[in-house]
DNA sequence: CGTAACTTGTGAACTAATTCACAAGCCCTC
DNA sequence: GAGGGCTTGTGAATTAGTTCACAAGTTACG
């Protein structure tokens, strides 16, 4: 398969969740006109993200809203239940650990660490919180199949190397923070200083610009 | 100034955020050779991405660590302090508004919101929070700059009309779904079931690409 | 069965972003 | 003050991503 941008992956999950939104609807039958409408890009976009991996559509006719989803879900991996680690136990460890929308989408946490001895054995949402020491065990044992991090930026490169050494090959980080793994595993950052830096750069610079 | 594309202006969030560390550890130069190491991109991208807003550097020489964080910092509008408004006060809301990387960076939580009566008037980290009622004359007031969002998917686009439509022009939105503002408001969104399924598509086609 | 009205799938054209590559400038040493 | 060793700043080349535009299917209808 050729290289997919990532650009193309996050729009194929807006798609889907479209696609599920209106399928609850009980509309049967969608066009890629639509989905660029709600998706906010255009009908040729969402036609060439598609035709990346074959050729869902009728001409003519449009899509088949069971059909494409079922088919996107296929593409984004979503046909099986993964499991989630949750690494730190803090404010947002806490949150996420009880966050609804991860089980409605497939995943569920199967384990949340913290390095705090105070808080081991706590629950975290309907998960007990497990020390640091059982990552290599528990992930080699394939308790998790992603890695959350939500710990301090000081301690992410460290966690990242253990997780990635045995065995994980996917981490969605909260540290704010660059972290380096192999080109074998697929990291996401999410930082939130960043975000807002990117609006106050816009909210800065707006009118010399546009 | 010529449109500065998203991707440069994050890369200079990182470096930005490399020279303040640096500079903590009495660094004076750095050289866009390692900044680029550190940031996980090349010389020349740090290079080209500085040029946009002027020529910082002595050739032969490097940067100097005060004047390029400096420098960046302006660019990025953080010279001053930034009101955010929090606008949902459930787990998320909540973890973010007692975050302390806020306050490290200029940002400070001025306003936290709840649709819920219950909740109205408990204190959320050190703010009160506030009635939904509240958000059009605290806006007007110009109680906040930027509005943060953690409130239910089928909420989120009512609440970006009511606050753009008093004023505010920059949002980030934490809310699961796909949201339209008017060309001159700043909309990022953070959704960690996008992020997921950016990992879980990797995960599952992995090996037939790279 | 023919034609009109649609909508897909996809090369080709275009636009945006990244990388290359090198002249220009700076410091240091002799 | 000339030469060597560095590193910046930036046009040019390249690569990646988006948009255009249209042939090829599909349905509806007379």
């Amino acid at each position: 398969m050729r290289r997919i941008a990532e650009s193309t992956v996050r729009r194929l999950s807006i798609y889907l969740s479209f696609l599920e939104e209106i399928e609850a609807r009980g509309v049967t039958t969608t066009s890629s006109d639509d989905l660029a409408r709600l998706g906010g890009t255009t009908s040729a976009q969402v036609r060439k993200d598609l035709s990346f991996f074959g050729s869902f559509g009728k001409r003519g006719l449009g899509y088949s809203v069971p059909e494409l989803s079922s088919r996107l879900r296929e593409i984004l991996g979503l046909g099986r239940q993964w499991k989630v680690g949750i690494i730190g136990a803090g404010k947002i460890g806490a949150a996420l650990a009880r966050y609804a929308g991860f089980a409605e989408r497939g995943f569920v946490v199967t384990a949340v660490y913290d390095a705090d001895p105070a808080k081991v054995g706590n629950k975290s949402g309907s998960v007990a919180i497990r020390s640091m020491e059982r990552l290599e065990p528990d992930t080699r044992e394939g308790r998790f199949d992603i890695a959350v991090l939500t710990v301090p930026a000081e301690a992410a490169q460290g966690i990242v190397d253990r997780v990635v050494k045995s065995g994980i090959r996917a981490i969605l980080s909260f540290a704010p923070t660059q972290l380096s793994v192999p080109a074998d595993v697929t990291l996401r950052t999410v930082n939130m200083a960043m975000e807002l830096e990117g609006l106050t750069f816009a909210l800065t610079n707006k009118g010399s610009d546009n």
